[in-house]
DNA sequence: TCTGGGGTCCTAGGACCC
DNA sequence: TCTGGGGTCCTAGGACCC
């Protein structure tokens, strides 16, 4: 029996990385890219580069607050079209990767990770033609990962560190301990002794409200979750998420690399405006505008919508949402939005507004997901 | 320094039906 | 007369991730 080998890639600070391509002046220097690029404005860091980094920027932080932290950073507003275009690039090289003869598997998680496996053979292969391949390719994981990151590098001149487990969760893991350009190996054998010691919240998948509640039952670290009692975990959290945790504790994960092309359930906008809207025939402006714009996506899709929502983010910062099924699926943009006019209208109208998202529920492709 | 925008999945309660 | 019980849909909110 053969390991199993799951490799993770992921790129160097990618949206960084693709301006400084474009503007090699850049490099070296501290580059913040967030919002419209004017760190006077509300919107929060998307990249900081690793120079930027070492001021203390980070992913997620308010502009304004980068600026005060470091206030000589160039600061460029998001490209998103060119960060596709990268990313397109970066995972065709994947997918046109052979390891050791045998073509991969790959699965795309936003514009700048996937997950890579050998493929499994089709039912039915010859039986010496399955045993020759899984020779083949089980030695030596790490040398397909150095051949990835120069594939990589070749083709697209970004760099990007890659993670190797015997599952997704254990490579999505290694690919932090190896980063920046580097490569790291996490196994059954070494699960514990890498990450017993670590806090939850260096799970994928635990974040901070569910790390807190595993501290309430005295859980702290990844060995107390995996030695956990598993109905105590279902009974607190659910009996789908509490075993799915005790699992994450122990680095079990046998979720396949899933190399079939994302299909969207769902798209939307939202906005948070520069300034509070205190006017409601403006907000209800704004619901029609972003409906328009949510409709052109779904009509790229060729799927119309079953469902409306709507977000409302009210000042100071407390949230909302309301949603409807509607009685029939269209991609009428003047019902979609009236349908999301009449969803204000089961919100307060009487408080300034900081947000607003609009969001349409596509019906299932044919043949579903 | 007040806290983006794009998504996914899970939970829980009520309605409704048999 | 004490008020089943299961299944499914709808809705609101929460949590997480990139």
């Amino acid at each position: 029996m053969t390991s199993r080998w799951v490799l993770h890639v992921d790129l160097d600070q990618f949206i960084a990385a693709v301006e400084v391509l474009r503007r090699p002046e850049l490099a070296g220097l501290p580059v913040v890219v967030g919002g419209r690029g004017d760190p006077t404005e509300r919107g929060v860091v998307s990249t900081a580069s690793y120079e930027a980094r070492e001021f203390g920027v980070g992913s997620g932080m308010p502009l304004r607050l980068a600026k005060k932290k470091c206030p000589d950073a160039v600061f460029l507003p998001v490209d998103g079209p060119a960060y596709d275009a990268a990313s397109v690039v970066v995972m065709d090289t994947l997918r046109s990767l052979e390891w050791d003869g045998v073509p991969v598997d790959v699965e795309v998680l936003g514009w700048d990770e996937a997950f890579i496996a050998a493929r499994e053979p089709a039912e039915g292969q010859a039986e010496g033609q399955v045993e020759g391949r899984v020779e083949g390719r089980a030695d030596d994981p790490v040398a397909f990962a150095e051949q990835i990151r120069a594939e990589v590098l070749e083709a697209t001149r970004l760099h990007c560190s890659v993670g190797i487990g015997n599952n997704k969760l254990q490579a999505k893991i290694a690919t932090d301990f190896g980063k920046p350009r580097g490569v790291y190996t996490i196994t059954d054998d070494t699960w514990n002794a890498l990450m017993g010691d670590r806090p939850t919240r260096a799970l994928w998948g635990i974040g901070s409200q569910t790390s807190k509640k595993l501290a309430a039952l005295d859980l702290h670290t990844v060995r107390d979750l995996a030695g956990s009692d598993v109905r105590v975990l279902a009974a607190e959290l659910g009996p789908t998420m509490g075993p799915w945790f005790h699992r994450l504790g122990r680095g079990v994960d046998s979720s396949p690399v899933d190399p079939t092309p994302y299909v969207p359930r769902a798209h939307g906008r939202e906005e948070t405006f520069q300034t509070d809207l205190e006017v409601w025939t403006e907000v209800e402006d704004a619901a029609r505008r972003l409906t328009r714009k949510v409709v052109a996506d779904i009509d790229a899709e060729g799927r119309p919508a079953a469902r409306v929502g709507i977000k409302v983010r009210f000042r100071p910062f407390f949230t909302v949402t309301r949603s409807l099924t509607l009685p029939a699926p269209t991609n009428d943009p003047e019902v979609l939005a009236a349908a999301a006019v009449e969803l204000l209208g089961r919100v307060d109208h009487d408080r300034p507004v900081r947000l607003l998202g609009v969001r349409l529920e596509m019906t299932a492709p044919e043949g579903g997901y």
